[in-house]
DNA sequence: AGTCTTGTTTTTGTATCCAATGGGGCTCGG
DNA sequence: CCGAGCCCCATTGGATACAAAAACAAGACT
């Protein structure tokens, strides 16, 4: 059970409540999830292989810091994958891609109309749905390697301030951009769906970088 | 001393000594290594997450196998990234990279034009030797992030079939193209670079699909 | 007073041990 | 002769024990 030792971690990095810079040890982590220290090691090992830890031999394990400048990277190397993801989806998305696509955009238009109870959770929610759009965008281009690459990606960039990220003005950017990117992919139009894309997730890169 | 483990498995991998496909026990490479089975695990789980290998829980670890497919899905993410790496570097590259890849340069047609000894030997030099040049321009390029994420699929498609790539003509033709390369960069032509490196590496996937 | 040094303590990294599961081989039946 | 089912063993995954190294703290010296 070392996977859910792994994904307890990444929840946890993910949700912000390991913060960056944050030292990991693994007695720690091993007590907080009831297991030893041998699973809670492989854990972290993966993770540092996914870019969330860092660790340093016989030093420690920290939760990795991010500087602006390194987030503009993240972004701007997404921008390029997830764009030609999307117009490679373009031209080979079925009918079922876009249905479970429009599914998603449903759902996102319903959580951000719907009644404003726990802002937290709606953004949360509205960050699930709005991965597993991208993650569906990737999984049409079907192409695993260009998928897998840029996923690496999308998962960093989550960590990074989930919360800031997703402010009003910004959430009604994204469904208009999705809608778009919808609109692109139906028609078949491989360029278009690619511009929309890149236009998307640098236009996110610079309300992120204006926020730091 | 499990990096000196983890690198030791993947020279075996890459030189071909672990065959794709090839089943791999935990209890045989420690003992290999002289090494007890923890640092050969914490090296297995870094291999997997590089992509070398394959773990199946409970079952055992494979050395990763790839379908053609899959190898050119590898060169066209890498020519995508690559790319978009030189066409930075053009921009941002100073005279000492500059005068790195030169050497590198240097050093491969001294490579090739020197005495043909052993044959092996030669193909693995220049093989190293590629594999710097291509690395120094993700360098130049200032874009750690794509930088490590054209590195990953660098590194598995250097595993796929080292020799078969390397033929004379095909030597011919990278020596050619790391020429073309190195006159973008010097003239700092972003739009040229970008579009030498997309041709060199669709280029060599090209004649990697012929030979399978 | 500040800094270097030294001793202690925490924590990492490795080795060994144990349980549990999957695969291979053997046997039995058709 | 071939296939299905069962049993044993090899191998993985986890826990614990131990050694070594680094961080921290306290004290002495300049």
């Amino acid at each position: 059970m070392a996977d859910r030792v792994y994904e307890a971690i990444r929840r946890e990095i993910l949700d912000g409540r390991l913060a960056a810079g944050e030292k990991i040890t693994e007695a720690v982590l091993a007590e907080r999830f009831d297991a030893s220290r041998t699973p809670v090691r492989s854990a972290i090992v993966r993770l540092a292989g996914d870019g969330f830890v860092e660790m340093t031999p016989r030093s420690g394990t920290v939760v990795k810091r991010r500087t602006p400048a390194e987030v503009s990277e993240i972004y701007e190397v997404r921008a390029l994958l997830e764009s030609a993801a999307a117009g490679l989806a373009a031209g080979r998305c079925d009918e079922r891609d876009l249905d479970e696509l429009k599914a998603i955009q449903s759902e996102m238009e319903a959580a951000t109309t719907g009644p404003w109870q726990a802002e937290e959770e709606v953004v949360e929610r509205i960050s699930a749905l709005n991965q597993a759009f991208h993650q569906k965008i990737l999984e049409a281009s079907r192409n695993a390697t260009l998928a897998d690459s840029a996923a690496r990606l999308m998962n960093i960039g989550f960590l990074i301030n989930t919360y800031a990220r997703f402010s009003h003005p910004e959430i009604e950017r994204s469904l208009f951009e999705h809608r778009q990117l919808i609109a692109a992919l139906t028609s078949r139009d491989p360029a278009w769906a690619e511009a929309v894309m890149r236009a998307h997730i640098l236009g996110a890169r610079n309300s992120l970088a204006a926020a730091s």
